[in-house]
DNA sequence: ATATTCACTGAACCTGTATTCAATATACTA
DNA sequence: TAGTATATTGAATACAGGTTCAGTGAATAT
């Protein structure tokens, strides 16, 4: 293995175990160490790789922003379609990569009061409200989605959203929704 | 005002200041002092009411145990009318008692690995999925609740629930959804 | 074959923040 | 009113955990 590809690996590798225990134990509550420990290193080579704790979560956060850059655009008939599609690809994630909605969690988590500004900031450039409401707009002259203000509407379903990745995280064992249980919050 | 009296409220201040700091910004990232100076108080005189900063947490969880222990007897005449009743109180209170839902968010952060293991285990003792599961059977039996496992349902409602408090702290600003919204989750 | 770079380690260092404590002011009690 | 208990302060202390760094050995380059 050449040297360029290790340090990609174990860049990899540093990047992927941090957002799991950032995400299951938050950020402060996870020590550099917890993260060397788990991956079998030493503390000073995290610092090799990464320059401060926060750089790590930074480069977390902006890999999250370049994720949600290019939708996989869903294909979709009615706007009801879009967002159980999406419901669904995330639900099936979350088992097989778990890091999908790992990513979202803690995408969510550097909203908050707390974060650092600037890492703040490029977590709240990604609106997922806003580009729903369009689609949910859409969805009401069609005649499939209730009536109310969309971006209400459009709050309440990534709420949901949110709310169950976040559970999934702390209880695993519970058994995960429908996608269409989550759509039938928009549905008429 | 008599010493009793101060002493009770200078508890009540204090817990309730940090109630609202851990929900916002974390337990972690809330600093003592960031409590004392909220409350133009010294920071010794938090460690007279409460011996640690972890006492004070456990304090607070034990407190939304005891809260959750005498539930407010909802009337209903359909399971999925029980469900939206819950919600619009909770969304109401929301405006007008912060604390209420201030109190869940901070429950539910309360159950997160990292938390020191009596804790966790003191507000893992609050299961509102396995109560509303027993409803939501009922609604199934009289047919306004759709097919599904019912734990699964519950889960899938308690966590948009969840989901909706959390992203409200977050985001102030962005309107409430309507409790039928969240109901529509179960119904058939 | 030698020099150079770089992954890697572990211990020392430093800082932020929880916690302690001696001192003071204020409220109760007799 | 004297004496005791309690509320309150701010500065000193302790320590956890992030960060630095000098040193080692293996890979790569010349």
């Amino acid at each position: 293995m050449t040297r360029k590809e290790q340090k990609e690996m174990r860049q990899k590798q540093i990047i992927f175990k941090a957002l799991e225990l950032f995400v299951t134990k938050g950020f402060s509550e996870t020590k550099i160490s917890d993260i060397a420990e788990a991956l079998g290193i030493s503390v000073g080579l995290l610092f090799h790789y990464y320059e401060s704790k926060e750089a790590l979560y930074k480069a977390l956060v902006t890999m999250g922003v370049e994720a949600t850059k290019r939708p996989e655009s869903i294909e979709y008939n009615d706007p009801t379609e879009y967002f159980t599609r999406f419901a669904q690809g995330l639900f099936k994630a979350a088992e097989e990569q778990p890091w999908v909605f790992q990513m979202f969690v803690l995408m969510s988590q550097a909203r908050r009061q707390g974060i650092p500004e600037d890492i703040r900031q490029l977590a709240l450039s990604v609106d997922q409200v806003k580009f729903s409401a369009e689609i949910i707009k859409k969805g009401q002259q069609a005649g499939s989605i209730k009536e109310g203000d969309p971006t209400a509407l459009s709050f309440a379903y990534w709420c949901s959203i949110q709310g169950v990745m976040e559970q999934h995280i702390i209880s695993p064992e519970m058994p995960l929704p429908e996608a269409e249980w989550i759509t039938d919050i928009l549905k008429k």
